[in-house]
DNA sequence: CACCAGGCAAGTA
DNA sequence: TACTTGCATGGT
């Protein structure tokens, strides 16, 4: 692992502990949330998931027969609801055509071969298609975010202009193929993120500050 | 009141 | 290929 990868783990996990991110949910409701979750706070995410789940509509089957006009309204308070309700068509039609509404069957394909069928689907991007794979499937493929990115580039770790796939390299050329790892890192960066990193870097009592270059973070030029 | 949140695709040049 | 824009609710 490399040292200053590790150090930052170390560091993130000693100050916030395991975030058991998407734990003792059904994968269909990780599947879901990812899609719902774009570009939205969790909170409100949840909540179109709670709605789903009052309606007994966590199960592929079952959400997949849901009428689009009645499923925008489920949603709705995830934002963005119209385009999110064909988002959430399209993945389930994915899933009850092609796995017969198995996410079982699903990850039973190779990591490599579905990433790429995900990525197929519209509204399915790199993030969404990654956070699938690793809260969902369990496996290790290390999920970016917009945190991840700011983190990594105000130490100077990356450049401001990297990519998703710059910035998903930095952590896979650094750390073992461990999903564990990978869903406990990312879910300390989501935190740090969000205590230290939103809008203005406010670094006082950050846990990474230590790590940070001489002279403190960097600025988007 | 303004700003933004665990993105993505479609449109434009 | 490389930018830009639309999408929408709810919390701070």
């Amino acid at each position: 692992m490399h040292p200053t990868l590790k150090e930052m783990f170390d560091r993130l996990y000693a100050a916030y502990g395991p975030r058991h991110w998407w734990p003792g949910e059904s994968p269909f409701e990780v599947l879901i949330g990812a899609v719902l979750v774009q570009n939205t706070s969790w909170q409100n995410a949840e909540k179109a998931i709670d709605r789903l789940r009052r309606d007994d509509l966590l199960e592929p089957h079952a959400l997949h027969a849901v009428p689009l006009e009645e499923l925008e309204e489920l949603i709705r308070p995830a934002g963005y609801y119209r385009i999110k309700a064909r988002r959430l068509c399209s993945l389930l039609r994915f899933l009850v055509e092609r796995y017969n509404g198995s996410l079982e069957a699903m990850f039973q394909t190779g990591l490599a071969d579905l990433r790429e069928e995900l990525l197929k689907i519209k509204g399915v991007g790199p993030e969404t298609a990654d956070s699938i794979l690793l809260y969902a499937g369990g496996l290790p493929v290390f999920v970016v975010d917009a945190y991840t990115h700011r983190v990594l580039a105000r130490h100077g770790w990356i450049g401001f202009d990297a990519d998703y796939y710059q910035t998903q390299d930095h952590f896979f050329s650094g750390l073992p193929q461990d999903a564990a790892l990978y869903n406990e890192y990312h879910a300390l960066l989501v935190e740090v993120g969000k205590q230290h990193c939103r809008k203005q870097p406010r670094c006082e009592g950050c846990p990474l500050a230590a790590m940070l270059p001489p002279g403190g973070p960097l600025e988007q030029e």
